[in-house]
DNA sequence: CTGCTAGTTGAAGTTAACTTCAACTAGCAG
DNA sequence: CTGCTAGTTGAAGTTAACTTCAACTAGCAG
């Protein structure tokens, strides 16, 4: 019942670079357990923590920002379904205020930069996008933060 | 007529630094005249152009793509309404291929990761991203191509 | 015309998320 | 047990989008 995954397994099931699971495992966010000549083996849970890393991170939640996230699964046992379940509520939350400003921001777009507007004191748009540069600045954060 | 900005008051304006008003030259997303001692003058419609940038920047589109964009601007003379109002008709589309990615995202995630039946292999979430993975990858590919 | 703030340049540094490289070892098919 | 593919490490390289630094000059208030 123990079928282990060699990194190349893992990368081909995964579409991950076997280079890319060695930089997550020095990031903390997967490991393996090693065979006598030092190879590794990858636990099949590790798929699945492989795969929300990838879903995560196309959405823009930076890797340590995921590790946070996935150091909260249960460290003794292999996650359960309501594990996930609980870790995936709080990216829907995430995704949820992503979606709802790329929203407000395609509306604006339509209303003010259509309109000839884009003034920067007086457009709503652009002081909405001050607003946020305050939190931290560039796509990647306004993804995070929504 | 003719009032010009330094460096210093397009960047109070604007909120973007002086060394990245700089490297948007260097890029040549906007460019100055220059006074006899070389100091950068901007004219105003410059902050508008900036404006566009900060925005497109922000929804994740590179600097690069942006440039090609701002060139389909008339070159001779400040662009009017309109000119503006036909480049966002294009960013319209791409917000909005974006925005219909990002809930297909999260509606997946709900049913997939939600019912913990994550496993790559068999999950749409997953394959779609090795789809969009073909493309190019991470979450600024996801976010420019949509 | 003094003095201070704001501006100039080119080179080097920064961060995230990886990839590439060199030099070497493991694992396994035949 | 030979030979080839797959794996190992640490260091260095890559890209985007900037920032920081050093050494210097402009512009303007008083």
């Amino acid at each position: 019942m123990q079928e282990l995954l060699t990194i190349g397994e893992l990368s081909a099931r995964s579409g991950v670079a076997p280079s890319a699971l060695r930089y997550y495992e020095k990031l903390g966010l997967i490991w393996a357990t090693r065979t006598g000549g030092n190879q590794r083996r990858y636990e099949r849970a590790t798929l699945r923590r492989v795969a929300f890393i990838r879903i995560a991170a196309q959405v823009g939640v930076p890797l340590e920002e995921i590790g946070a996230a996935l150091a909260d699964l249960p460290a003794g046992r292999t996650p359960t379904r309501a594990d996930w379940a609980r870790l995936s509520r709080a990216w829907r939350g995430r995704l949820d205020e992503q979606i709802a400003l790329m929203q407000r921001l395609r509306d604006q777009l339509d209303g003010c930069i259509g309109c000839g507007c884009l003034s920067l004191k007086t457009c709503g748009l652009y002081n909405r996008n001050d607003e946020l540069a305050a939190q931290g600045s560039g796509p990647v954060r306004l993804l995070r933060r929504g």
